[in-house]
RNA sequence: GCUGUCAUAGCUCAGGGGUAGAGCACCUCAUUGGUAAUGAGGAGGUCGAGGGUUCAAUUCCCUCUGACAGCACCA
């Protein structure tokens, strides 16, 4: 006799065993019609399971966002009987839901082609049209093996015996078709509905190992309604607009080419982007108490057999080598060892900590090639690194300094929003449990005095310490991770750094190794996307041009140029032989943020007609006053 | 690194076994204009590199390099 208990409070008695069929259809017909699965206690689970004791039972519709997973998972499904039908032989694998559709992985000897989807798409179509009914069986597990080994599927087989005893074994058929599944799914392949694409192929590892054989993946994206598919597909637009690759080329700030491969060639205006950012940065260093240094780029290897690197990071590492003599170098890969070998250099008090060392070092690291990604993944970049050393007491009172300078940065270069992964002891590690107890309590209470909150990331620490991961928002709601926090005990003492302590003894420091932007590489590509190349003014390469409506004009043109250049503006000027017209638009397309429009009257006026971007107003300004104005919003976040 | 796709003018792209085409950008000339394309003309390519097949390869095949997507990697 269970009673179910609904999310409005209702409770209904029923006389026996109940599907969620029957609950729906004695509620009324349109729930009926529009149940596609339900949620029993909190757990998701097909209409047509049976519900003995008293529950609570919620309706999934298509209404609800949690019809989503469900939708996509269905459609994965169908996905692999329509490839199975086009492909006979094909093995199936995995195929989840995920984030915004589905994947399904299968193994054959000639993976997917794109050229393959559309066929792929229609028969998918075509099983949905169909409308059969998902039905769930549970099966022994030596008949499970048995049926899929005699198909031969052995990866469904591998994966059955792999389940941990105990667990029942489901398959889920939907027609003629079936397969190993948890579930649950929606009644029918008709659920599915029409509002779904196939993406692309791309390779995966079996169970993402890369020892394992790699299987052909299909992923496809699959919403409630056509709304929701074209609202996705825009989005996906929207990124590709915003690519810091396309802009970067646009906008003639940078470019790459094989011969440096995984190294930017900053054209002027990227560098100029990049000098503003790295001189904002040098600011607040200064202004948070750290020293700024530069090390060698090429250092020998005895040094690199003593921090550690040789032997975990040599596969990252480029190698140089002199024909005159018998020494091997190496690129730095990070800048620690050098900031180590400065602290070393000469006995240093107590009073020195905590000593904050800083670096735009330039770091070089061999990243697989398929790593790459424009400018934001590379293989020469500059680091924002610093790094401090201090006693294990200070640990706490210099994460809270961190995070305020952090905190500040962030929102400095528009973004209001970061979240925050604290990652804890792993295995294997360096250093005793005793030293990382302190190591994490003084993390996480440090976190606690400068107001952090954050998600744990279980054992993802560094091997010498545990690490807070600050990853940024950008205006499209994409999280980068950029800044970094790491406790280390492990660096101090293999390159044998101490200080003197007030009882005239030797003692290590904690180094607390941290970073904010990360590289200057990588977080200028994410403000480049972040702003879709519409940059806030003081960082904008060029801030203001200047267009001449006729030549005539063309002299005070300059003049104008020049008041602003020696206002500390970046301008550029426009006096080509080109109707205005032309002028506003290839700079409106460039970006320019600001343009002076001049002609005879603001010559013989000494005015200029000012026009924003992305307006179509102009305003009617002295000279004078379109300086200051213009110098006073071009003015770095730090300095205002 | 792995799987797949791709590589043609500065950019975006079309083409295709008989040594190449468009638009934009560039250069020249005319035009001097009032807020998102003035007109005309011109120049510009070893079709990513190397090898093979062929009378003939930019086109077909192989190898390499690089890019793109995903996977793996990312102290």
């Amino acid at each position: 006799m269970p009673a179910i208990t609904l999310p409005d409070g209702s409770v209904r008695d029923y006389p026996g065993a109940v599907t969620g069929t029957m609950i729906a259809a004695s509620i009324g017909p349109g729930l009926a019609r529009a149940a596609l699965a339900m949620e029993v206690d909190g757990a998701l689970m097909d209409l047509s399971r049976e519900i003995e004791t008293d529950s609570h039972v919620r309706f999934i519709t298509r209404k609800d966002a949690a019809a989503l997973p469900l939708i996509r998972h269905d459609a994965a499904h169908v996905m692999a009987e329509a490839v199975q039908a086009l492909y006979p032989g094909t093995q199936v694998t995995i195929g989840p839901a995920i984030e915004n559709g589905f994947y399904y992985d299968f193994f054959r000897n000639d993976p997917f082609t794109p050229d393959d989807l559309p066929a792929i798409e229609a028969k998918m179509r075509e099983i949905i049209a169909a409308n059969a009914p998902f039905t769930r069986e549970v099966w022994p597990r030596d008949a499970a093996i048995g049926f899929f080994e005699a198909r031969g599927e052995r990866f469904k087989a591998e994966l059955i015996r792999d389940l941990p005893d105990g667990e029942a074994i489901t398959v889920y058929r939907q027609g003629e078709w079936l397969d190993l599944c948890r579930g649950p799914h929606m009644r029918a392949t008709g659920d599915i509905g029409p509002a779904f694409k196939l993406m692309k192929v791309a390779g995966a590892y079996w169970r993402g190992d890369h020892r394992n054989p790699m299987l052909s993946r299909i992923y496809g994206t699959a919403w409630r309604d056509q709304k929701e598919l074209d609202a996705h597909l825009h989005q996906l637009e929207e990124a590709e607009r915003r690519d810091h690759r396309k802009l970067g080329r646009q906008m003639d700030l940078f470019h790459m080419q094989d011969e440096a491969v995984g190294s930017v060639f900053w054209h002027e205006k990227g560098w100029r982007l990049y000098r503003t950012v790295e001189s904002y940065m040098r600011r607040r260093q200064e202004q948070f108490g750290y020293r700024e240094v530069r090390t060698p780029q090429l250092l020998d290897r005895a040094l690199w057999e003593k921090s550690g690197h040789w032997e975990n990071f040599r596969a990252n590492m480029f190698i140089a080598e002199v024909e005159d003599e018998d020494k091997i170098l190496a690129l730095k890969p990070m800048n620690c060892p050098c900031h180590v070998e400065i602290f070393k250099h000469g006995l240093r008090s107590y009073r020195e900590l905590p000593l904050r060392m800083a670096e735009f070092g330039a770091c070089h690291r061999y990243e697989p090639s398929g790593a790459l990604h424009g400018i934001m993944r590379v293989r020469a970049f500059t680091q924002d690194d610093a790094h401090i050393f201090c006693t294990e007491d200070q640990i706490a009172s210099e994460t809270v300094r961190f995070v305020d300078m952090l905190r500040l940065v962030y929102a400095d270069f528009g973004f209001a929003e970061f979240t925050v992964k604290f990652s804890d002891r792993p295995t294997p590690r360096a250093g005793s449990d005793d030293v990382w107890d302190r190591a994490e309590a003084a993390l996480q209470s440090a976190c606690a005095q400068a107001g952090v909150s954050y998600a744990l990331n279980p054992g993802e620490g560094a091997f010498y310490g545990p690490k807070l991961e600050f990853v940024l928002r950008d205006a499209i709601g994409r999280d980068w991770q950029c800044g970094t926090f790491q406790v280390d005990f492990v660096l101090p003492e293999r390159l044998d750094a101490s200080y003197i302590t007030p009882e005239s003894s030797r003692a290590r420091p904690v180094m607390l190794h941290r970073a904010i932007v990360g590289s200057f590489e990588r977080f200028i590509g994410i403000l480049i996307e972040n702003c879709a190349g519409r940059f806030p003014l003081w960082l904008a390469p060029t801030q203001v041009a200047v267009a001449s409506i006729v030549t005539d004009a063309n002299d005070y043109a300059e003049t104008v140029a020049a008041n602003l250049k020696s206002a500390g503006l970046s301008v550029a000027t426009d006096l080509r032989n080109e109707k205005i017209n032309a002028k506003i638009r290839d700079l409106s397309l460039s970006l320019v943020p600001n343009i002076l429009v001049v002609g005879r009257r603001e010559a013989e006026q000494n005015t200029v007609a000012l026009r924003r971007l992305g307006g179509d107003a102009q305003e009617m300004l002295s000279l004078d006053e379109a300086v200051s104005i213009l110098k006073t919003e071009a003015t770095t976040p730090d300095l205002r």
